[in-house]
DNA sequence: ATAATGCATATTGGATCCAATATACAATAT
DNA sequence: ATATTGTATATTGGATCCAATATGCATTAT
């Protein structure tokens, strides 16, 4: 393969464009709970037709982001409360299962990638960077497990909850506590203790439910 | 509400209908591996255009039923034994933590109906019945727990294992040693032993996947 | 005044059409 | 003979069009 090659039968359909966009618009909470998705509309957004929004509408369905009623429409799917602790249990257990059995082969340049992404969050101040470096912390150890079903999954259920997260994060203590809690995760896989880190991540899973279940009483 | 009203906006979609006999041809694994869906053939199959078809393929790739490749189409997505594997270890853990939160909650109605299908099962002949009434009778006791997106999410792990579930219990003594394994689960549960319940769950799945990957080898 | 009805408009679901790409095979050059 | 090019066909991706349904508003009956 030439070194400018470029596989187009890999390059990105209208589709799968306006799918990551609305994703991500609905991750970062830019459209909010219950606000309708119209086709046509969107359509021109992305200067597209609606076929490529409607398959678009249907692969956030599939994964839970929007719910969709015959002849009426799409809309932003929002979170009970309770629906959002639940998948902050779900986190917790699967996370914790992950980061058990990845721990004994995390190279040491995943350490360090993962220590990066540990004082870049600990010394950023821009809240909204908060959220995506706390991801990539803890992704950069789960990695190393090679469980590539259990890694979609859990990306799928952050995404479910990442707006939940950041208003964590952000609110309350939940940068310093979490900072303080990562901190001891990270000490943990340097160590190889696979048992503790697995605790202390589903302690930190589950700390930021309790916290948020808190506020937003 | 008449009781003889039917709410069209919920009545099923083309597309709906189609997606829902793909997966379910794909799971009893009709639909081989690596076979290629031509649009065109299944609308015509379906006496529909192509378009609800190729929203059905995009519900079916966000699954990972099938993958596709721009411009060349789908194909049922094979699971590898190492994919296949991991999908049962992550069943052990989601469906072990389920059983165990669900046992305290199962009504002695929910109890006898799982007893049914046990039932069903251990005195069954016909082993296309087999995968549905295993399937039934643990999520009998799961559905007791009412945590919802862990039930969504095993149900879909179960899909798409499903071929593999039903050789394990076919081939070898599977179907024996998987009564015996039941008869335990539901004593438990009907004693309310819910640690009890869960670690027999985990070692219910966990035994299937060893046997499999036995058998495949 | 209020509730039911009818009509106009907006929006979605599906069908058909066109463009872009893949694929198989024939033709050609070396 | 083999590799390359060109061409015809099949298939997918996307655009446009039409039908079915929803929604808002005016009209009308009581």
């Amino acid at each position: 393969m030439k070194s400018y090659a470029v596989d187009i039968s890999k390059s990105a359909s209208a589709a799968t464009i306006v799918f990551e966009a609305l994703r991500q618009a609905i991750i970062d909470g830019e459209l909010e709970d219950g606000m309708p998705l119209r086709q046509d509309e969107i359509a021109k957004t992305f200067n597209t037709s609606r076929i490529p929004v409607r398959e678009a509408i249907t692969m956030l369905e599939v994964q839970g982001f929007v719910s969709t009623q015959r002849f009426k429409g799409a809309v932003v799917a929002g979170l009970s409360r309770s629906d959002a602790s639940e998948i902050f249990e779900f986190r917790a257990l699967v996370e914790g299962a992950v980061i058990e059995r990845a721990v004994s082969d995390i190279s040491p340049e995943a350490l360090a990638r993962a220590r990066g992404f540990f004082e870049a969050f600990s010394t950023s101040t821009d809240p909204m960077e908060w959220g995506d470096l706390n991801r990539e912390f803890h992704y950069e150890l789960y990695n190393a497990s090679e469980l590539k079903y259990h890694l979609k999954i859990i990306n799928n259920s952050l995404d479910r909850v990442d707006r939940y997260l950041r208003a964590q994060i952000t609110m309350t203590d939940g940068k310093a506590r979490a900072n303080e809690e990562h901190a001891a995760i990270l000490e943990a896989c340097e160590k190889g203790q696979a048992s503790l880190a697995s605790d202390l991540t589903k302690a930190h899973i589950l700390g930021a439910r309790d916290t948020l279940l808190e506020v937003l009483k």
